[in-house]
RNA sequence: GGGGCUAUGGUCUAGGGGCCUAGGACACCACCCUUUCAAGGUGGUAACACGGGUUCGAGUCCCGUUAGCCCCA
């Protein structure tokens, strides 16, 4: 059993080629098969600057690793394209010389006309055949004179061709909806429907699972490797991924790229589980689960047939629940980037501690350098509301003033969260106050906010020194606008 | 314009004739926990696009309509 994915080398891994690339691994993995990577480079258009590598590092950081493939060979390469056209040119001149296709000689240009004729009169836009019935001794001619010409494949005119999909089950096509459509340009490109055919047999592929754009084109492909005498393997079309307002997923709706969920710290097991249900279904109902679990359950007859609407939020949630479980020192590790892109420099052992306060608070490593940006930069503001609320009560310094008495005593060594908590309670108790009110004007003073973790975790990760200096400032900040 | 695919709460989905007073997850709301915010726990609001058939019985099968998407481009 041999699946392939076989994107254009864009310059970036679309999030839906993604999904599609994962349930091809997914579905040759779960069956023993090998997972073939082809890198479809024949339009100039869709190839971008260093295109294949961003789809082979995507894939790689997703971990679907590939037995063949551009990077690695393999036993039916080449896997570029571009370097198969004898390939294409060899199968051309059998689909002529067994009389299944023809050259055309009209232009390029003229054919646009005339198809944006049909097209207004309401006629159907497909060739006109003008050059199916040429004589042989006419083609030899204009050959002669050296008249460019492409390679059209002769479509019955009659009946109908039958897709069995293993998703969608039988779709019919009637053969006078397909035109004489073009296999290889007078430029000597292969057409992509022609190309795809040709390697796809002569890389003994028996798993054609790709994106339902796709399922139109099935027909056309099925009429080449029946003019070609090539066995077809077995088609699936995928539902497209579609943004919220049900229209194709692009730029405009933010991230389509999987380089820019990278960036902005998404993990990729979260991406994997996610995109994995997104047309997936596991069978008890899990929506949570490894890699190796999917493939134990994996089948091409729970993945649904309608598309689906990406949702960020419920992406957000699972990467959330990944970052979670996750050991503290490889989430440490992981958010490092994110921290030194943002100009701090933690060390090893307290970047692990740091990130323990906040990694139930974010929900993607981009938000990490903000949740712990106190903890690297004494100077913030203190938040607005928060602010205004302490402004309100009297006494506050004076009160912040018996805070840092409480703490001052505790050797620096001992200033660890039960140390501190146990002195701020004394000091609650003895005050005949709720710990509420020294804690919440102690947050502000050290964080500058009014949320966050733990503010015994926060004050003995800041240190005792920190923490007395910051307690000071909040004080003298307080009085300097009139307050006592 | 033609052809194709699809249609269960806001979103992803379970469901493949009676097990459905339609289940789960995200989101949302409430409560609990709690120094705050989260996380976690408990509970709740919310759906079979519409119209015809088939059948004793339809979310499930068939046809049509509508809508969205794809292909021809």
């Amino acid at each position: 059993m041999r699946v392939r994915f076989a994107p254009s080398p864009t310059g970036e891994l679309h999030i839906g080629n993604a999904r599609t690339a994962l349930f091809c691994w997914l579905f040759a993995r779960s069956r023993q098969g090998c997972f073939i990577l082809r890198i479809e480079d024949t339009d100039p258009d869709r190839t971008g600057k260093g295109g294949e590598s961003a789809i082979l590092e995507g894939l790689a950081w997703l971990g679907l690793e590939w037995d063949e493939g551009p990077d690695r060979g393999g036993p039916f390469g080449p896997y570029r394209q571009s370097e198969r056209t004898a390939l294409y040119h060899q199968y051309g001149r059998q689909i002529l010389h067994s009389d299944r296709g023809y050259p055309c000689f009209c232009d390029p240009e003229a054919l646009a006309g005339r198809r944006a004729e049909a097209h207004e009169e309401g006629r159907t836009p497909g060739y006109d055949r003008r050059c199916r019935d040429r004589s042989e001794e006419e083609r030899r001619r204009l050959k002669a004179s050296g008249e460019p010409h492409a390679l059209r494949l002769k479509t019955p005119t009659e009946g109908e061709i039958v897709v069995e999909d293993g998703i969608r089950g039988t779709v019919r096509f009637r053969h006078d909806e397909l035109d004489d459509f073009v296999l290889v340009r007078s430029d000597g490109r292969p057409t992509y429907n022609f190309a795809c055919a040709v390697d796809d047999h002569l890389m003994r592929i028996t798993h054609v699972i790709r994106g339902e754009e796709h399922l139109s084109n099935t027909p056309r492909q099925l009429l080449i490797y029946e003019a070609l005498g090539f066995p077809p393997p077995l088609f699936a079309h995928l539902p497209m991924i579609l943004a919220p307002d049900r229209s194709k997923l692009s730029k405009r709706h933010g991230a389509t790229s999987l380089q820019e969920y990278r960036e902005q710290g998404y993990v990729p097991e979260a991406l994997v589980n996610y995109l994995t249900l997104l047309g997936w279904s596991h069978p008890q109902g899990v929506d949570m689960f490894s890699p190796a679990e999917a493939i134990a359950h994996f089948s091409l007859d729970r993945v649904s047939a309608s598309s689906a609407v990406y949702d960020d939020r419920k992406i957000a949630w699972l990467n959330g629940h990944y970052l979670r479980a996750l050991p503290l020192e490889e989430l440490a590790r992981r958010a490092h980037p994110f921290l030194l892109a943002a100009g701090y420099e933690p060390d090893e052992g307290r970047l692990r501690d740091l990130v323990a306060t906040v990694r139930d608070r974010i929900l993607r490593l981009s938000e990490a350098p903000d949740a712990l940006a106190y903890f690297f930069d004494s100077d913030f503001p203190y938040d607005e509301e928060g602010l205004a609320r302490q402004l309100g009560r009297d006494g506050l310094p004076d009160l912040l003033d018996a805070c840092r008495a409480v703490l001052d005593p505790i050797p620096r060594a001992d200033f660890d969260g039960a140390t501190v908590e146990a002195a701020y309670r004394g000091l609650a108790a003895e005050r005949q106050i709720r710990a509420a009110d020294i804690i919440h004007p102690t947050r502000l003073a050290i964080s500058g906010r009014t949320a966050g973790p733990g503010l015994f975790d926060i004050m003995a990760l800041l240190g005792k020194e920190e923490t007395l200096t910051r307690l000071d400032r909040f004080a003298r900040y307080l009085r300097s606008v009139g307050r006592s």
